[in-house]
DNA sequence: CTGAAAGCGCTTACAG
DNA sequence: CTGAAAGCGCTTACAG
């Protein structure tokens, strides 16, 4: 189309300064409503937009938020890092922000690093976060502005996050009052900080309904198939009443292998999980497990960022974000039998 | 840490003007090796970093690639987007390049179009092609460079694309061999090009084989669950052999309702799908299906697109992206039953 | 209320 | 091989 039109050209055009241009666009000091509405009306025209690169060098700000996701999301189809980060992008529609993905791996940084030192962010949201989180306490000591997704041991840390901890606690306590005495737990990486929340729930749960807890039949760091069914094989062993999975992928072996086995869910093995996916409610029978609107959870933690970001420069107006709330759906997998 | 060090605190610690030391970095312009290696081991030593911003004002360049999703993401668990996604991420790894996530609406592309206006990226990669594009077209008509990822009957249009016409062929063409003969196809919005290609593929098998192609056990723009709940019924009435469902979201509805009427797969009526996910892997009975590679589509589309952002500057490479292929995953739901 | 000028950090003809 | 200078498009004290 038409060539790229700059602050210049329309000072040119008006014959003003492209000082006042430049105010009349960002609204601060005084121009003369007539001159201002000459300019206002001329950019509508001819449908100027600012240059954002420069309008960013000018102020030292790059309009861009980083997204940290971990390479393991390449493996596993879990569909809380899409539903979150529609969540993320429903907020920064209507702000100036845009969104800028990065993929780190376990023990590797290098392109948060790249996109730091590069000023190509004002600040991060990260998706994950770990016990001992390198990302973390990178921005941390670079003073980059940040909120991660998922509760953090250090205080210092923006976050945001459902109540990991809560909600295995009830769920856990709503199977044993159902006379599932004999409650296993299997979850997935130990160095993830939901995992210890959702363990402390369920030890939680087994203190306050007085029944003792077996470690016997908790495995944390289930990470693969073949693991996960090895986890399996001891239980059957053990002779439990039920299962609780930290997981939907979790879930989704473990249930493949139970059916190979011939176990039947619930006659024989109730069994529950977290994330509430298409993958498990359509499952038969279908699962109970643990809904989380993941999409709040992205605009929660947006918001919060948002707000740190605009904290220097403008009144702290800290929209208060909100118990981030969770659901028990409760389904066939733990009902009881009519037998 | 220390301050952000900048080309000008180089040249005056080196006693270099900057020009030199800018050279050096680039590579561009002759330089003495000793002045060259001394600024070098400086630069190491301080690690500098060059401002993004500042470099891309100069040569009006973002080194920002644009992604552009389609919301109705937000609305299944396809994880399309997320394995296509970490493909063309681990192509910018290593690129100068960055990823800018943007998403729009069926008839809005206005976040496209903010993010093109503002000069925050160098070219686009389109997740999604539908008959008429209005992303394509805006892109086109700005002569922003930007491939699609799927086809597009647009010659003009950069695209790269597994063969689903092929593919809708070779699995149609099996399922009819095996004394399939009314074999219904149940689809995905008639609007994506790929819901077409599959359609032809689907008619030109019938043609091939020389069976009859009936209209009536054809259904189309299967969106809603609603929807392939009464197509299912109309099925059932149409006293039909099979069902190829051209998505995995489609199929898990599909599945869902056939057990609660007692259908038996593969007795009663044999079932494939298109994308081998998990949760037609896992069914039971596991689901016939086409496997594509989404992270090598991902890769593909992000090469495709590096390749046109450097042909300008550098030498056209062209790197051949290869045909990207499919494969047919036969499971349970289409084998013979052995009675 | 308005403008001339310097600056953000880099690049690149142009002239030695 | 090297540098002074202008420029990318915007912002913002400073001075009217």
């Amino acid at each position: 189309m038409s060539k790229k039109i700059t602050i210049d050209n329309i000072a040119a055009a008006m014959g003003v300064s492209k000082t006042t241009v430049s105010r009349t666009i960002s609204g601060k000091g005084r121009i003369s409503a007539k001159t201002r509405d000459r300019i206002l009306s001329y950019i509508a025209e001819n449908n100027y937009n600012p240059h954002a690169l420069a309008k960013g060098l000018a102020n030292s700000k790059t309009y861009n938020i980083a997204i940290v996701i971990p390479e393991e999301y390449n493996l596993v189809e879990l569909p809380f890092f899409q539903k979150s980060l529609m969540g993320i992008l429903e907020i920064t529609e209507d702000a100036d922000y845009d969104i800028l993905l990065v993929m780190v791996k376990p023990n590797d940084i290098t392109q948060l690093i790249k996109v730091i030192t590069n000023n190509k962010v004002d600040g991060v949201i990260l998706a994950r976060t770990y016990q001992k989180d390198m990302a973390a306490e990178y921005l941390l000591e670079q003073k980059i502005p940040f909120v991660s997704m998922g509760s953090s041991n250090n205080e210092l840390i923006a976050q945001v996050d459902n109540d990991h901890q809560t909600a295995c606690y009830e769920l856990t306590s709503l199977l044993l009052s159902q006379d599932i005495k004999r409650l296993a737990l299997i979850g997935g990486d130990e160095s993830h900080v939901v995992t210890e929340n959702r363990y402390r729930g369920y030890v939680r749960a087994h203190q306050t309904n007085i029944i003792p807890l077996d470690q016997d039949i908790i495995y944390l760091n289930a990470l693969y198939p073949a693991y996960i069914q090895r986890i399996c094989d001891d239980l059957l062993k053990s002779r439990i009443d039920g299962i609780i999975c930290m997981d939907d992928s979790i879930c989704t072996i473990l249930l493949s292998y139970l059916k190979s086995k011939k176990i039947l869910i619930p006659e024989d093995i109730k069994i529950a999980s977290f994330y509430h996916s298409a993958i498990l409610d359509h499952n038969i029978p279908s699962i109970t497990s643990i809904k989380f609107d993941e999409a709040e959870l992205g605009r929660a933690a947006c918001c919060k960022l948002l707000d740190i970001l605009n904290e220097s420069a403008k009144t702290p107006m800290e929209k208060p974000v909100g118990q981030l709330r969770y659901e028990i759906i409760i389904r066939e997998s733990t009902t009881k039998t009519s037998s």
